[in-house]
DNA sequence: GAAAAATCTTGACACTGACAAAATTGGCGC
DNA sequence: GCGCCAATTTTGTCAGTGTCAAGATTTTTC
């Protein structure tokens, strides 16, 4: 025998797979804290290792919860993507989907939606967690140039609808978080899917 | 003579308004280190007291901050009706101008805008707090009635609209504030007016 | 199998927000 | 004028935070 069980993994002095670990204990910590609220060693004593540990693998809180912010963005797409996959091939349901995932996410992880696009995610983050976040906005390029063609995109009308588009999604899924659209977000969230769809396809005139 | 001079007010040991330089203080901390680095401690030094003054007018840090939030919805609504108020009487204008106003404050004060609608101000606020941001509603609401009618507003096609011009002007803040739209922020605000007059008719379909 | 690198722990430091107790001041009745 | 009370501010303290440095332990490499 030699000891081998705790929390979240093996439990040797070399964990083996902290990263990760810090990852899905900070992401518990987030939800339930808050950005605000946040605490490192917290999430530190969460993973089962002690509060300096995490600094090989995060130079600081800050990059730790940019590591968090950048699975979001990768779940995000995935996100959209599985919308899209529901929707069959038709180019407009396809657009209104990946709007609907958009804000489904949004719904579901609304304390690590709000750090992926806050104060810190923001200015000066590195190159990987850039890509993350360009992959999940191309999602929608996409589905706008599969609409509207792909040489439209180029246009200044072109980014106008990517923006409309974008500028959409976000506005319903920030106010939902933030509980403004009560008559609306009390209900489920498939029952809010017709509105969802009626408010994507405004951004476009669809 | 009687030594009153000094960095916010006449200081006495009675400051007499410490209220008002704390709000004052907490905004030029909150612009300069936003909203994670801002330390109430370093606010009190700013505005020249000891670091437990602020005690007897603020519960705690968040109450300050709920406080220099409510200010901002204030100005917020000041600026979309001094837009409204520059637009002439036109039902269509009005309503843009609305818009327009909403995103040229958020431009202006990014990091207070973004403590306007973040976690801190989305749960249990006080009664002040959540009139200040219902005044701000209201602009856009009545800009929406006077373009519609006020009847059309009780039904949920009404309600529908009001929300999705919240959406589009919040999502266009949020996201220029975040830096995701360069293309067009790094032009002066006024010639960004006609690009924010489209996508806010997009909303309600003009 | 020993040396080196990586990983984790312990300990320390300055800083933070919040609380309690003492000090200072202004306002009130007299 | 005087004295007391309440409001305001200061000083002192406490637990908690993020980060750094040094030591302990393990894995890897040669």
């Amino acid at each position: 025998m030699s000891g081998r069980e705790n929390n979240a993994a093996t439990r040797r002095y070399h964990h083996g797979e902290l990263r990760e670990a810090l990852l899905a204990a900070a992401e518990m910590e987030l939800s339930e804290k808050g950005e605000d609220g946040f605490s490192l060693r917290s999430t530190a004593k969460r993973a089962g290792v002690s509060h300096a540990a995490p600094a090989h693998h995060f130079r600081d809180v800050t990059a730790l919860l940019l590591g968090l912010a950048q699975r979001g963005f990768e779940r995000l797409t995935a996100t959209m993507k599985e919308e899209q996959a529901e929707a069959g091939d038709d180019p407009e349901a396809l657009y209104v989907a990946s709007g609907v995932g958009y804000i489904r996410f949004a719904a579901e992880n609304p304390a690590l939606f709000q750090l992926m696009f806050g104060p810190r995610s923001q200015h000066g983050v590195p190159t990987e967690f850039a890509k993350a976040a360009d992959a999940s906005f191309s999602v929608l390029v996409n589905a706008v140039a599969r609409l509207r063609g792909a040489e439209f995109l180029k246009t200044e009308d072109g980014w106008r609808d990517v923006a409309a588009a974008w500028m959409m999604v976000h506005g319903y899924a920030y106010l939902a978080i933030g509980g403004k659209l009560g008559w609306l977000t009390d209900q489920s969230f498939d029952r809010q899917r017709p509105v969802i769809a009626d408010m994507v396809r405004r951004a476009l005139r669809l």
